[in-house]
DNA sequence: AACAACCGACTGGCTGGTCGGTTTTGTCCG
DNA sequence: CGGACAAAACCGACCAGCCAGTCGGTTGTT
């Protein structure tokens, strides 16, 4: 195989899985038709099939590119906080403002991860694990240096990302409402739920 | 119409309602199929269609009825509290205890509302409001009363379930291991993320 | 020439829903 | 009481639409 063609053909699949993001974003996984991921390429359904062996495979990797880069960009934004507890909150501020500017994104992270049966939810658990990790590290170093009471800190990020997704979930559902102050109310309520007493009263 | 008739009729539907109850559990809205609902009632595809119009519809009967059963029970949970706060505490503690020892119900309550395309999301986001409903009401009369310190009780009432939701879909997908003392932790936490100081500083 | 990339008409399995027919239940009357 | 009648309740073989995946063939590249 000549070296020339890996280039070309990592350029097809990435405007492959582009299409397929927005189809299955409009549509859910049942209801998003392969016929019409290929009308959007201009690929046919061959050709589709060349690069994925199957939808559900097509799927799976557009969740994955789709988790990659949010998780980039929280870790990116938590880098240039002050302190531990300051890093987890602008790790949870970018990912609201992200998904908020962007509600296709949010609904098919948020929705479809449950759309494809029984066989397939692990896929929405290992994507949502791998934020919750994100908050977890970030917590957990907060607590090394004293700035939350709570112990633990595996319960909290996951109590975090669950208030974040319902937050999120309810705004979907909603009308185009958004979240402005929201999430600054989010923010000082899920802080609220693991600042050491000392803190607080610092406030 | 004879009279008669409605009890009987009532019964069946009751069947029905089990039967596909526990076959959406088991296989989620799309693959569970309507005839195998059949065979565990021993009626007829033809009979199901007699008492319900279409797949979607029964589906909204099973997820109504389950509805109905939860917020029930915390409703009648929060009344023997104490405190607006303590109620709330309550209705939480009895939500949690029910589906953790139910891991179908939980299943299919908080997993299959997504599972049936765009048009049908909405009915997740009512019945999940009905129990943020019950949560808010508690958490509103709690701030009446001084108990907490949040101006946001919608949006607290938003946070509770969202994080409730995420350790029980976190349950769900690592295997059996039963949240005994998470559920006390996660209690502390959600508490802490509304008490107002002067009842922090109680403790 | 050789192989990658792509094409698109076709098919095969699947399953919600239908419908003409059968059985059961309740009612009415002689 | 019983038997005739109607409506409800139920049956299950069948149908029709749908669509992921296939495959023999074509085009482009090295």
């Amino acid at each position: 195989m000549p070296a020339s063609y890996t280039k070309h053909r990592s350029q097809t699949r990435e405007r492959i899985l582009e299409a397929a993001e927005s189809v299955f974003a409009d549509n859910g996984y049942h209801d998003a038709l392969v016929d019409e991921i290929g009308q959007r390429t201009s690929i046919s359904k061959g050709g589709l099939y060349f690069h994925f062996p199957s939808k559900e495979d097509l799927f799976f990797a557009v969740m994955d590119r789709l988790a990659d880069k949010l998780v980039t960009r929280a870790e990116k934004a938590a880098l240039n906080a002050e302190s531990p507890l300051g890093a987890a909150e602008a790790a949870m501020d970018d990912v609201l403002l992200t998904l908020s500017s962007q509600k296709r994104l949010a609904r098919l992270l948020i929705t479809q991860g449950y759309t494809m049966g029984n066989a397939f939810e692990s896929k929405r658990s290992e994507i949502f694990s791998r934020f919750a990790r994100v908050i977890g590290e970030q917590l957990h170093a907060a607590k090394e240096a004293g700035q939350i009471r709570e112990e633990n800190t595996d319960l909290a990020s996951l109590v975090w990302l669950g208030a974040m997704n319902e937050v999120i979930v309810h705004w979907l559902f909603s009308d185009g409402a958004p979240p402005k102050d929201v999430i600054s109310d989010l923010k000082s309520l899920l802080l609220a739920s693991v600042r050491s007493v000392d803190a607080e009263a610092l406030r």
